[in-house]
DNA sequence: GCCAACGTTGGC
DNA sequence: GCCAACGTTGGC
């Protein structure tokens, strides 16, 4: 099994939405880059586990955990006009973005927050939400990373 | 709102 | 294939 960390803006998408969607499910649509497509298509299995990550907000850090219910398949919000994520190279017999479907698992009682993330850095080194200027929205973590950011709750 | 870091685009 | 210009991410 693999881990993941998955970075959302709670503005837009946080944990809470996740939770109250059908199922506690969701596709992750939307990812236009091709590093994220990558691991989405090839990489994600059905059971991996993910670090839901809050970003662009007040405090941003890990907020809960979810799990991979569906492996890589087209995003279809690439090829209709209508969508924000619209990219007019992709279609359906030539898909360019994919993406997974993810449940709900549990929300942490409180934030992970990244400053306290960093106060482990002799730990977490290799983290890669860590490293500097990092942008990646799709992360792996180790099986060592997850268990020991898991305790820190 | 600022800005550093990074990715993408497109002219050459 | 280089690289300048531009766009995006995301912490602060």
């Amino acid at each position: 099994m693999n881990y993941w960390l998955m970075k959302s803006e709670p503005d837009v998408f946080g944990i809470d939405d996740l939770k109250s969607r059908k199922d506690q499910t969701e596709p992750w649509d939307g990812v236009r880059n091709y590093q994220a497509r990558n691991m989405m298509r090839d990489d994600m299995k059905k059971g991996d586990q993910i670090f839901f990550y809050h970003s662009n907000c007040d405090v941003p850090g890990i907020v809960g955990i979810a799990e991979v219910v569906r492996e890589g398949y087209p995003d279809h919000t690439s090829w209709d006009p209508e969508s924000k994520y619209y990219d007019p190279k992709s279609n359906e017999e030539n898909p360019r973005w994919f993406m997974v479907d993810v449940k709900y698992k549990k929300k942490f009682k409180r934030t992970i927050s990244l400053n306290e993330l960093r106060e482990h850095a002799q730990v977490l080194s290799d983290l890669a939400l860590l490293r500097k200027g990092n942008r990646l929205s799709i992360n792996p973590v180790s099986k060592d990373q997850w268990d020991y950011i898991c305790g820190l709750e």
